[in-house]
DNA sequence: TATAGTGTACTAGCTATATAATACAGCTAT
DNA sequence: ATAGCTGTATTATATAGCTAGTACACTATA
């Protein structure tokens, strides 16, 4: 997992996107362990208080909790899990839905078309 | 068209944003004069200069077209109007289906969904 | 008891962005 | 001609946000 940063964004908010997103796939699950600021902070090649900070706003979202001097877990509250999956999806529809309604397609099209990026997307493309 | 602000993005990428999708809806048409760099500044709270950073880079993909000391006015080629509106489509798909990769749900289901959203969004909602 | 690992806190500096203030050249209508 | 529009260019300044550097407190373990 290499992560590689763009650079509009800020990179604590790349790093929260990231973990939000293992989260969501299920690739991290409820009770594990993140890696530590300084651990992440070296694979990533960033300043462990860009990751702080990035903790820390998640901490503040409940996505994760931290006790004292070990390294923070993932949530073990289900609700919290499933309201994040809740809201990436939605999130993700409300983006799409907006950013098509100026274009001039159909439904079907519309419909054919992304299953051909999902297709495609699979294929690794 | 009030057009409101975020504060995590430049504005004048949102200017450019805004004029983008004019030009993908149809609402601005070729060869149709945009409004001047005062004008727009003035109507939009923000500086000239801010207007004219806009304009240049969207001059610059050849999205409009400027003669001597007269208003910017749409482009009139027909495949530069044509590629906008394809990028502009593709890249919406292309977030869409990244966004949704880590998420489990079905082709189905999310059909379903997207139609909710755009039935909902035609609502005002 | 040291050493090395945790998380946390504070401060300073950098950089991108936005703004502001001018200035200049050219067109157009009054 | 003159006033008021265009676009364009330059420079300086302010500010906010992010990142980097450093230090501290604590805990476990060798």
């Amino acid at each position: 997992m290499a992560l590689i940063f763009n650079k509009r964004d800020p990179i604590y908010m790349q790093v929260m996107h990231h973990f939000r997103r293992l989260i969501v796939s299920g690739e991290l699950k409820p009770g594990e362990e993140m890696p530590s600021r300084r651990q992440l902070a070296n694979q990533m090649k960033i300043n462990p208080n860009t990751v702080q900070r990035a903790y820390s706003e998640m901490e503040e979202q409940r996505l994760i909790y931290t006790e004292a001097n070990t390294p923070s877990k993932v949530t073990e509250d289900p609700d919290i899990v499933k309201q994040l999956k809740k809201e990436w999806l939605d999130q993700a529809l409300t983006h799409f839905v907006s950013a098509i309604d100026p274009v001039d397609i159909s439904l079907d099209e519309l419909m054919t078309m992304i299953e051909e990026k999902l297709a495609n997307r699979k294929k690794g493309n």
